[in-house]
DNA sequence: GTAATTAGTTCGATCACAGAACGAATAAAT
DNA sequence: ATTTATTCGTTCTGTGATCGAACTAATTAC
């Protein structure tokens, strides 16, 4: 863009950057209509737009009465975003374009050695999925990168995140910064999650909002009013802590959470097995309940029990319209339906349940959200405050033929 | 303000404004300097301001070397707004200016029949606040009313008000803006009561924050990033809901909550009965307790662990970097300092625990604090998004003598 | 073919603003 | 007491962004 744009040209910018990104193809005439600007001013800033490269003519209406106009779109592929989903055990990498296309989607094995080893392997599974994409890797200006941990943002470094070692002990963000050439913006992964259930999932535009996850461990993203709570240290969500299901007083309770000793993985398998003495992994508990085995039952009751409470909490809180549940257990329907049974004996406030519709691409496409919108404020609002650009309408579904699943990484 | 001022122009007034609000006397050189506009184009619009009413010259600069200057102020009483804090037990009133000066706090006891009866009681205890000031009711453009209960903006009506009648059954605010001929913006007490500490308490500047009031009942306001949560019902904050303390699951707990029914009022005097057979209130249990009786001592344990618990959920739902407790029984330092003890072992987050400096007079001057921003974004942000103004430094003490306590109000 | 309608450009006027030049008022230096 | 440096505030001029009106262009309806 020129120089320094005026105050002025930048909010008339992007107001007209923001119609035609939610209008689609639309004609010059259409925009000073919406906007109220005057047909001179949208024509001297689409010549701008289109000389930058930004957007371009698409077509000419016809039908109606009068002058067929020419109708412009943006340029979805002017401008990239990687989204990254780093897991425990997997890593996932999405490249989007400007019009939040996803373009290409590649998967492997978390590299196991952690720090700056995984640094690496996601700079080069983003080149990869670039490559897929036909863009070359310079249009990629932004990376999210969704990290199960707390990550700070005055040093880069990645907290909490104890299934992925090493990240606490270097600048995460600027290491990856570099490796890739573009900004980095490092945020939790649940934080992506709601994010992404909101703008494509099952939250469609609801303002307030929390997702839970319950797999491994326990966490969730809240929303309130539209915006993400992240909380001083960026902790908020850690439900894990909640001072139930276990003694919250246990010395152990300060290392994992109280609640998620009850309620993840490892606490559902430590359930049955002091039941039944019998080990066995959360699919065939999930399996037996469902074969009428009364211990198998009484686990999922509990684990109910507590999410149930979870959801309470939530509500006397921060009193969410709708909580989503995800993860591989949250999403569970046996679970999900007996919360739903015991919600209402327990929290007096409205609360919608909701199921993850995004599944294991939930933090992906979180990541891809927060990524336009961050590139779009980049792009176009010009350091302006209040010239907000807001979403374009979401397109998550994987352009056909790109997606690609690599079952054998560096070192599955 | 002139008819329609274009967006440019409106937001160099109020960065202006904001400049001459936050800094006091200042010449319009230095407002130059200081907001990167042109000495020319501040000259334009201090005269504008002049003219309107909106600031005076106040003096002139000198000791410095170079010609002196005419340094500018607001004219504080240019517009006022009127806080209530509308309780149980007591209605207050104050009286405040643009530039956050209380000119008169009046306080009478709340007319027990509640509904029509309170709105009218609110207007009147207003009007005779302001009388108090000398300034005419006029010049009130804006009624900030601190409910102990839910309002919605959209019926007007407040909800959940189990202590005042009648609140529910009509448009409490349009009552309110006909009776007084200003603008009524109704906002829970708790919620005003965070955004008090916040300004002029113990929480000055903190953004993310919680205030717990204790007395009664118990509910939190909470703070994220420096802005309200409100949650989708406004009920957000609703910590008597919260599931321990007492059985969630008993069908009593869906009208008084399960926390509530154990560490408000009631609750703490129960179960004191429950151990010693006797009836006492809080004051005396406390002061039993500091006399040594291990069955106050007990309860005010008990008291404290579901306290720390409390806090606990706050820290693992939205990570507080402060909590503040207020309330008759919040404020207690017997309680707090058990809190403290308490909360290292159940608590893995940092989480700073400060007592409400502000007493009685929080949901006032929170009140204050919401009224004036209010007021300074109608009057000078002219609907431009992103032209926010910010509060001006507290200056909450009463002006001397303007401050009248009525023993007898007319239902006492 | 003509009228009605819509799209887009050109032109003139206005407004907000920056920057330079200038006059005014003061403190420090001589 | 005079000069000098410094700061304040105004006046003037140029630029950029905008609007509205007039105008041209292209299309449908009749």
């Amino acid at each position: 863009m020129s120089d320094s744009p005026s105050i002025s040209r930048q909010f008339s910018l992007c107001t007209v950057m923001e119609t035609i990104v939610h209008c689609g193809p639309i004609s010059r005439a259409s925009i000073a209509k919406q906007t109220g600007l005057s047909k001179q001013t949208i024509s001297e800033i689409a010549r701008q737009l289109e000389e930058d490269g930004w957007i371009r003519e698409t077509g000419r209406t016809s039908g109606h009465v009068g002058r067929t106009a020419i109708t412009y779109e943006i340029v979805p592929e002017a401008s990239c975003i990687a989204a990254i989903d780093l897991g425990g055990r997997k890593l996932r990498a999405a490249i989007a374009d400007l019009a939040g296309n996803v373009l290409a989607e590649v998967t492997e094995p978390t590299d196991l050695r952690g720090g700056r080893h995984v640094v690496e392997q996601i700079a080069s599974l983003a080149h990869r999925a670039s490559a897929h994409t036909g863009i070359p890797f310079e249009k990629v200006r932004l990376a999210i990168v969704g990290v199960p941990g707390a990550p700070d943002r005055t040093t880069g470094r990645v907290l909490m995140a104890p299934n992925i070692p090493g990240l606490d002990e270097f600048d995460v963000s600027s290491a990856l910064a570099e490796l890739l050439g573009t900004d980095v913006v490092l945020e939790n992964d649940v934080n992506l999650a709601v994010i992404g259930e909101r703008w494509a999932g099952s939250a469609n535009g609801i303002d307030d909002l929390a997702y839970i996850a319950i797999g491994t461990g326990i966490g969730a993203g809240v929303m309130v009013g539209g915006e993400l709570v992240r909380g001083a240290g960026n902790a908020a969500g850690e439900l894990g802590f909640l001072p139930f299901g276990s003694d919250p007083f246990e010395p152990e309770s300060l290392k994992v959470g109280a609640l998620e000793r009850a309620t993840a993985t490892a606490g559902i398998c430590a359930r049955y097995q002091a039941l039944t003495g019998r080990n066995a992994d959360v699919p065939t508990i999930f399996a037996a309940a469902s074969g009428g085995q009364a211990e198998a039952g009484r686990v999922l009751n509990e684990t109910a029990h507590h999410l149930a409470l979870t959801i309470a909490v939530l509500s006397a809180v921060t009193n969410p319209r709708r909580v989503v549940l995800g993860g591989s257990i949250g999403r569970r329907m046996e679970l999900v339906e007996r919360i739903r049974a015991l919600l209402p004996l327990c929290v007096p406030l409205p609360v919608e349940i909701g199921v993850s519709s995004l599944g294991s691409r939930v933090t992906l496409v979180g990541g891809v959200a927060i990524g336009l919108s961050h590139l779009h404020s980049a792009l176009f609002s010009g350091g302006v405050p209040g010239a907000q650009i807001s979403l374009p309408p979401a397109r998550v579904s994987i352009v056909a033929g790109s997606s690609v699943t690599l079952q054998s990484g560096p070192l599955a």
